[in-house]
DNA sequence: CGGCCCCTCTCTCGAAAGGGAGAGGCCGGC
DNA sequence: GCCGGCCTCTCCCTTTCGAGAGAGGGGCCG
């Protein structure tokens, strides 16, 4: 750096005040970059995001109130060159596809390292993309599987909280055999054998939560 | 404090390097309390709980190598005394009524405030237990709740992997008659109409994890 | 306009799953 | 020893699932 004229501004939003004080420690530390804000929730984050305008926000995907991808969608909407670094322990290869191809700056996991951690943050504020090598690999993976509808996500939430198919219909307001029509195609999509299969694989995958 | 001759020691355990970070910055801001070991997964976990010997060890319940509730049993069993505080996200009731019933001392959830979580410190490192309200509740609801047999419980985590009756059989080396027979205890134990019900009850409950 | 995809509904059929009841062997506690 | 819990296995019966194959309507797009 032959001029550390300006400081690189970030926020931090994650709903664990530790986690926060750990990357503000951690970066308080550098001499070229400086916490600006920081939020505990999803709707905080995007309050303080308009209010401070940082250089990056570096952002959890499990939120209360607004989850992280909510968070993403919101704010790149409002500011389409705005620089966001995902950091989350979700290595489901649906987030990840979800928040790059919506424009996010970068994809970290929480286990990452503090050289890696820093690193990410100083690429991303440079205007350039941060994926580790597994990150990338579970996008590229994403990538040539079958999208679900959103009937189908739909359908798949409920299958998640262990619903039978005429329970399915009667929420959905469809009749039975529409409900095992949406269920048959998320079996082939996922390639499962049975329902209860699916829901293994589409927590792993991160197509639904909790 | 009228004398502050001797300082909390502290051992952290987690497998996050941000969390340990944060933990360590904010306990090394207090008086009364050090860092004086970190781990990033269970086994270092305990070869270092042994080599310092501290007052105090904060630990993460899902970490590599070994986790979180076998490292509470490996410990506790050489030193009975050891004053461990569990901090982690899993609110589970069933990881919860595991670690207090043996022998830690306090459980806390990560979105605990700073406050809250220097407190619990302090509490434990006095030898009494630290248990939130929302956390204790758990733990009581749990011992109202019917017990699985480790029978039962392989079976439940080949059902959480979406196997069929069948599947389970060839898997535990039983007929397909005595899987459906645990499978019907499991369904009965959990209040579960289906198996995959089951599992998702399972999940909250932290009775399986992935 | 003609595809194409999505959602909806219909049908049949065999394979699993779930409810209920019982029973023998094994082991540990009272 | 007896009792109780656990694991194992055995029936029967009903409901639900999953596979396969169609088919009509609506919306989007080239």
């Amino acid at each position: 750096m032959t001029t550390a004229a300006r400081k690189i501004r970030l926020e931090l939003a994650d709903d664990h005040p530790v986690v926060r004080d750990g990357l503000a420690a951690m970066i308080n530390q550098q001499h070229d970059m400086e916490v600006v804000a920081e939020a505990g929730d999803g709707d905080e984050a995007i309050l303080l995001y308009e209010r401070h305008q940082p250089d990056v926000m570096v952002l959890d995907l499990r939120m209360p109130k607004r989850d992280g991808v909510a968070v993403v969608q919101d704010v790149l909407e409002r500011h389409p060159r705005a620089r966001l670094l995902i950091m989350t322990t979700h290595d489901g290869d649906e987030d990840i596809f979800r928040c790059l191809s919506q424009g996010a700056m970068g994809y970290l996991l929480k286990d990452a390292s503090r050289q890696e951690i820093l690193s990410a943050i100083r690429t991303v504020s440079a205007d350039r993309q941060y994926t580790s090598s597994s990150v990338a690999v579970k996008a590229l993976q994403r990538m040539a599987k079958p999208t679900l509808t959103q009937r189908e996500l739909d359908v798949l939430q409920l299958l998640g909280e262990g619903r039978s198919n005429k329970d399915i219909a009667r929420r959905l307001a469809i009749t039975e055999g529409t409900a095992k029509t949406h269920v048959k195609a998320i079996l082939t999509k996922l390639d499962a054998i049975s329902r209860t299969e699916a829901v293994a694989i589409a927590h792993k995958r991160g197509l639904v939560h909790l």
